[in-house]
DNA sequence: ACGGACAGTTTTTTT
DNA sequence: AACTGTCCGT
């Protein structure tokens, strides 16, 4: 299951010219190609056998990119160009590169295994391991997740009195990685790009964390590139043998990298200078990230001998899903400029793309629910997949799905290795294999309870600090033997058992140990809640998955920071729902696109931004329309509660730039207002309705549009902070008022409160009416 | 040391 | 709505 095994080391030690070929078969036969490369159009050949020199091929939305790649390697090693460990292909994502090598086993076997292949953070791991004390850390260095650079950023940002509340350790993550993505470590970092940041001293901060990093023996994630482009930037001999075994590097998703990413690969590619670049400009959608369109709009100047293949023959998509999708794309300024056909032998009668909009999204969801179950006769679940712009729009679906009976699977969102009892226990692991994680030790020492406070932990990272050892190496030396410190002491034996257990027994049997020994798994049986159960259970399982699949536990984790559980598309036959980000590079046959409004796609912080993140959204609603083979649905709602608040939707702007003769509009508004009898309204145009609706009703005095029928009441009790103002409701220290006159709050009696509302029910009553007043 | 009450904030996408 | 941080009583 694992990408590539970390421990196999011999294909890089062997010299290479002396290293024999396994299980390759050096005598190329003809008939092999011919299988190889039947299938593929001549646009495809041709970006498979040019192999001498840099190539940018680039490959519009189901033009058949991947396999453009796997048939190139598989290529290049049965025509002997390259032994398997001497090519290596890059991509961005887990799901990304097990497909791909799931594919090049399929074509020539288990030599794959051998193909440097995977994401560049693992690969960018695979060289920092091995060279680790070459940037000042010892090759068991930890992986930190955002969560734990968020938690130690807060911690150096406090140290230093800064307000964490007005100055957060996020942005000030943003800020730090976007240098890292750069390319700049703290020294080197140009006073401008200081400048232009938005946290104050920036500079300062960087490099108070990377040595804080350095410290605790750990990297972040932009660390895996960062620090192993410096590891051979600064060894030249180094970097030569890497360039040296390297005669072939590919890369996936080209318009995705970021300025480290593509330093790396330009050093890495030195030496051979056969560098194949695959991507689409219009599919752009990670510069939050640091990913540069630049880099694949001007390949060609870093590689004047570069040759361009454009590969536009489209065999996904029906000719009304392209003509919307490519309608919608040409709005967008800068592009290299592509025309994706329906490939001649792909000739798919079509739908137009449907669009509809709804009173709230409840009623979204459950349409796309009914859909589904209507849709699945003569289907796979699979097939069919729910794709939205955040991750909070995915709850409303999979209550409906679960009530509608069908099962479903939400890839990413909500990870099993980001739940609280999951972490917790990883963080044990983490200090059994790293005591000198303070950060994983510090998340443990009191949980379960054992009667280590705050105020002795401050006791003890002072003594820490003063004698520059972690946290757990400094407990014995403590001058003191009383209260907290007996307990930190025992939990300090128990952790020195478990290490020395790990070298006499099997990982998972430590691992089980580690679990109960701790108290950890009794602190959760013990407690009757419901929540409580289901921690159990997954703790349960983590076991259950560390015995399957995990020999040691620096394996262990290693996966659980690089890989995420939910990164592979389940094998259950279920739909999926997932974010627009999650979907590229798959595909289904009909695809629900719900949640066009202004706000939430485009997001509202891009519409803040400017132009260019429009852009860029808009790139994301092409990925999204270009997922679907046969069917796409579009939907927006005309009311969505945000936060626990109600607001009002306009239908998302990127509707009226797609051409609407590849457009089916229909309203399933069904609300009861008098509305609704209104025969001046064109129902036919439901993101206009929206919008005239609440242009209607939106400043309105509370009785306008009500007809009395429709018109229901409501008492309702106040709750203890709450409190009926002249102007509306008050909640502790924050007054509410009546939004949209959708009703009137009356002081009835008392706590008691007469409502009117138009057809919600109780639970969403007092929501429409409340809106926090500064 | 610990838990409950209260106030205030949150506000995208991922390796 | 769900979450964090702080204050205060036990």
């Amino acid at each position: 299951m694992d990408i590539f095994d970390l421990t196999d080391d011999e294909s890089f030690d062997v010299p290479f010219e002396a290293k024999e070929q396994k299980g390759v078969r050096n005598v190329y036969k003809e008939d092999q190609e011919n299988a190889l490369l039947k299938s593929l159009n001549k646009e495809q050949l041709e970006a498979v056998q040019t192999t001498e020199g840099a190539l940018l091929v680039l490959a519009g939305a189901g033009t058949g990119k991947t396999r453009v790649l796997t048939t190139r390697i598989a290529y290049l090693i049965q025509k002997n160009l390259c032994r398997p460990y001497e090519c290596m292909a890059v991509t961005f994502t887990n799901k990304a590169a097990s497909e791909m090598k799931e594919r090049l086993f399929n074509m020539i076997g288990p030599v794959a295994g051998d193909v440097w292949l995977g994401t560049f953070h693992k690969i960018g791991l695979k060289i920092l391991r091995r060279h680790a004390q070459e940037v000042g850390l010892s090759s068991d260095f930890n992986i930190f997740n955002q969560d734990d650079s968020f938690r130690l950023l807060k911690l150096i940002l406090k140290e230093y009195d800064v307000d964490v509340k007005k100055y957060s350790p996020k942005s000030l993550a943003e800020v730090i990685d976007s240098f890292k993505n750069k390319g700049f470590l703290p020294e080197s970092l140009p006073k401008s790009l200081e400048a232009g940041a938005s946290f104050p001293k920036s500079g300062f901060f960087y490099r108070e964390y990377q040595e804080r990093l350095r410290t605790l023996n750990a990297v972040d994630f932009s660390d895996l590139l960062l620090l192993s482009f410096e590891v051979l930037k600064n060894n030249p001999e180094l970097a030569l043998k890497y360039q040296h075994q390297f005669r072939y590097i590919l890369v996936d998703e080209y318009q995705d990298t970021n300025i480290i990413q593509y330093l790396w690969l330009k050093l890495l590619a030195k030496g051979y200078g056969n560098l194949c670049c695959v991507g689409d400009d219009d599919q752009s959608i990670y510069s939050w990230r640091g990913a540069e369109v630049e880099n694949i709009l001007r390949f060609s100047e870093d590689y004047p001998k570069a040759k361009t293949i454009r590969l536009e023959s489209n065999y996904r998509s029906t000719a009304e899903i392209l003509g919307a999708a490519s309608s919608l794309i040409a709005h967008n300024k800068g592009r290299l400029g592509k025309t994706l056909r329906v490939a001649p032998t792909h000739l798919l009668e079509g739908k137009q793309v449907e669009v509809k909009g709804f009173w709230d999204s409840k009623k979204e969801a459950y349409f796309v629910a009914e859909d589904v179950s209507y849709n699945r006769k003569g289907r796979r679940l699979s097939d069919l997949a729910v794709l939205v712009r955040a991750n909070f729009q995915t709850r409303e679906f999979e209550e409906a799905f679960s009530k509608e009976g069908i099962a479903y699977k939400v890839i990413g969102g909500f990870r099993f290795y980001e739940r609280e009892e999951i972490k917790d226990m990883i963080a044990y692991l983490r200090v059994v294999a790293q005591p000198k994680d303070d950060m994983a030790f510090e998340r443990i020492v009191n949980k379960p309870k054992r009667g280590i406070g705050a105020a002795s932990l401050d006791k003890l990272r002072e003594f820490a600090a003063s004698s520059h050892q972690s946290l757990f190496e400094s407990i014995d030396a403590y001058p003191s033997n009383k209260g907290a410190f007996a307990h930190l002491r025992e939990i300090k034996a128990l952790f020195v058992k478990w290490q020395e257990d790990l070298e006499v027994l099997p990982f998972f049997e430590v691992a089980k140990e580690v679990l109960y020994e701790s108290g950890y798994m009794k602190m959760w049986k013990d407690e009757a809640s419901f929540e409580a159960k289901g921690k159990v259970e997954n703790l349960g399982e983590l076991l259950s998955v560390i015995s399957a699949d995990f020999e040691t536990i620096t394996a262990f984790l290693e996966h659980v920071s690089l890989v995420m559980d939910t990164d592979e598309l389940s094998k259950d036959d279920c739909v999926n729902i997932m974010t627009l980000h999650g979907a590229k590079g798959l595909e289904f046959s009909k695809v629900y696109l719900p949640g066009w409004e202004e706000g939430i796609f485009p997001h509202q912080k891009s519409l803040d931004e400017g132009e260019k993140a429009l852009e860029e959204e808009r790139r994301l609603a092409y990925v999204g329309l270009t997922r679907a083979k046969e069917e796409a649905v579009i939907s927006f709602v005309a009311n969505r509660q945000v936060y626990g608040q109600w607001q009002a939707s306009i239908a998302s702007r990127f509707l009226s730039e797609i051409d609407s003769k590849y457009l089916k509009t229909s309203s399933q508004m069904g609300m009861q207002s008098s509305f609704e009898n209104k025969e001046d309204e064109n129902f036919d145009e439901p993101y206009q309705n929206a919008s005239n609706f609440f242009r209607n009703r939106g400043a309105a005095s509370p009785q306008k549009g009500f007809s009395n029928s429709s018109l229901s009441r409501s008492t309702t009790s106040l709750k203890k902070n709450e409190a009926v103002t002249e102007n509306g409701i008050k909640r502790g220290s924050q007054v509410y008022h009546e939004i949209f006159g959708y009703g009137v709050a009356v002081q009835v009696d008392g706590n008691k409160v007469e409502v009117y509302f138009e057809g919600l029910g109780r639970k969403k009553l007092m929501s429409p009416f409340l809106e926090k007043v500064k």
